[in-house]
This record gives structure tokens, C-alpha cells and sequence, in this order.
DNA sequence: ATTAACTTTCAATATTTATTGAAATTACTA
DNA sequence: TAGTAATTTCAATAAATATTGAAAGTTAAT
């Protein structure tokens, strides 16, 4: 007797579209353009360094958008671009490796965001004027937010210099 | 002898002003908007509940997205409504315990972005295809990536879940 | 029940951010 | 060094997101 398949068997394309358009849409929310993740995860699925132009055409995106973005994938040391003899081409290539990735937008979250804000609540804690109280809780507050951001970027930091198992380790210790 | 003062001590509403403005910048950057983190920021400072036209004029918003934002706030259960006997109007208060928003942003982002990745990454792990080696890096990869999603979907659960202090203790031991 | 004070809603608008595409530039081969 | 195949740049454009403001809705005191 026959059964029934209940779930379908997903294809390969069908999956690789999903796994590039799921990765896209979590990179736009993590500071990443989605240009960027999607060029990062057809990198990863791919068994050889790809082109640009190959790039383009898979993800459907423009000449300048894959070329700006692949340079801010190489500036963030994620991707890598080899030249081949007698050819003009540039071919791309990403390390399998997640949490290279991971740790780096750490690295550049702690940078373009954290920093700056420490640096705020710094300058804005010799803050002083006639309303005793409001001053006070003034003073309170922007301490304790203080701290509550440099716990976080010590986090970070420790985060983006170490390996990436650290991390994990830590938590399921927890 | 006199000395100089190198520094200048800070006026209250220059402070109050940059510490708002930073809070709406970082904000922005962690999925919450502007005026909503704008708004969070003066009521940690305010020594009592505002009405929705100090806050409109305080921070030159319209009515509109101060009463939109108050709510979003009141959803996440970061921000109080209280009435006054013989008064229409509303004054809004937050506690000042930044932990509570921060553990409501990880309950947030976990729902919005977390979840749907996790669940396209199981979808796509049943994938099958021609290409053995194409299909073989997929399986490799995707299944990465899904392991280090969720070590960070657990992450977020256990930081939304428990005290404000197991999870920077557990920081300090490492 | 009426009024006036206040809140809510949401289409229109503004702002911010990402993408395009074509011109300028560069680098390889012959 | 000329020819051409590629990359880079960036002003213009599109897409996504946040904000406005005025009309509609609500509520509480009279």
C-alpha cells in the first residue's frame, strides 16, 4: 500500500531563492542592505568564486549596486576577490564561516552606534542648573544608562576579538 | 590664585537636549523610530507624568505621531497612562528601569526577525536536487547558519526573560 | 443631550536609505 | 599604445520608512 507524501521535497532553486531572500530581509534589520546580504549568502552557497556579472544576474541588482557593496564586503574582510591569468574578470568568494560575519557586524555596530552615545552620556554627566530635582534625576538616569551601554559595549568588544565558540560556550554554562 | 575652568559644566536643558537627541539616534538603529525613543528619553528625565502636548512641544512632534508612539510604548508595556480626576487629559510616565525596555527591544526583534528566518532555514533543510554538490554546500551552510540562529534566538528568549542582572553577571565571569 | 476638550486615525507628505545606469576610468592583451 | 573589456563613481531615481495635520471619533462635565 501507498502513503502519501505529507511535505513536499523543496528543490534546489526553489530553496536557494528562499535561503537568499530570507537572509536579505534579516540583514536589512541588522544593519546590513539587503543588496549586501544577499550577495554575502550567494557567496556562501556557492561551490566557486563567482563574477560580477554572474552576481547581477542572480540577484536580479545593478552593475554599481553589486560592485559597491562587494567592496564594503571586502572592506569588512568577509569577501575575497581573486584575478585568474589572462582574464580581466574579478571572481568572488566568501569564507563558509558565519560567525566571521557575525563578529564583524558587531565590530561595526559597536563602532557606528555605541561609541558615539558613551561618548554623550560622558560629556552630559557635568550637567548642572537651578532645578535641583530634575538635575538629579538627570544625573540618575543618564548614569545608569551609562553603564547599562557600556556593559554593552564591552559585550560587543569581547564578542568581535574572540573566537566564536566563546560566546556560545558561555551561554549554555548559564 | 585663580584658576581657569577648562571644561564648561554643562546647563541642564543643553544636556537634557543632547541626551535626548542621542537616544533618538541610537534608537533609530536598534528598530525603534526617533520619535519613540525620543519620547521614552524625556519621560525617563520628566520628574513627573507629561501630557501629550508637553511632549508634542517638547520635542516638536505632531499629535499624531506623539499619540501613535505613546501607544507603541504602552504595547510594549514600557509606558503608563493615568488619569486625574476632573481632567480629559492623559499624563504618561515611564519607570526608570532601562532594563525593561531593553529586555522588551530583544522580546521584539526576536519575534519580528529571529522566528521568521528560523523557520525558513527548517522549511529549506528537506531540500533536494541534481546538482549533488550545490545541494551538499546548501545542506552544510543552511544548517549553520540555522544552528547559529537559534543559539541566538535562545540568547534573546533568556535575555527577555529573566532579571536585569543574571545576564551581565554571567559577562563579568567570563 | 450638548458641548468642548481631548484622542485617534490615516491619506498625504517628507525624510531617509538603497539602487540604478550611464559616463569616466582603469587594466589587460595584442 | 591602441583597443577593449572590465570596474568604479555618483547624480538621478526609486523604495522604504517616518511624520504630519486635519477630520472623525470619544469622553466627561454640565
Amino acid at each position: 500500500m501507498k502513503t502519501f507524501t505529507l511535505f513536499w521535497r523543496m528543490q534546489y532553486p526553489e530553496a536557494k531563492h528562499a535561503f537568499i531572500h530570507a537572509w536579505g530581509t534579516l540583514g536589512t534589520s541588522w544593519g546590513i542592505n539587503k543588496a549586501m546580504a544577499q550577495i554575502h549568502a550567494l557567496l556562501l552557497l556557492a561551490t566557486e568564486p563567482l563574477t560580477t556579472e554572474e552576481i547581477m544576474k542572480e540577484l536580479r541588482i545593478s552593475r554599481g549596486n553589486a560592485n559597491m557593496n562587494l567592496r564594503a564586503l571586502m572592506e569588512w574582510g568577509i569577501v575575497k576577490k581573486e584575478h585568474r591569468k589572462g582574464e580581466r574578470k574579478e571572481y568572488f568568494s566568501t569564507g563558509k564561516d558565519i560567525s566571521d560575519l557575525a563578529r564583524q557586524i558587531a565590530r561595526e555596530r559597536k563602532r557606528r552606534e555605541l561609541d558615539p552615545i558613551i561618548k554623550v552620556l560622558e560629556e552630559v554627566q557635568s550637567v548642572s542648573g537651578e532645578n535641583r530635582k530634575a538635575v538629579n534625576e538627570f544625573k540618575k538616569v543618564s548614569a545608569d544608562l551609562l553603564s547599562y551601554t557600556q556593559k554593552a559595549e564591552s559585550l560587543l568588544s569581547k564578542f568581535a576579538a574572540t573566537d566564536q565558540n566563546w560566546f556560545f560556550r558561555l551561554l549554555t554554562k548559564a
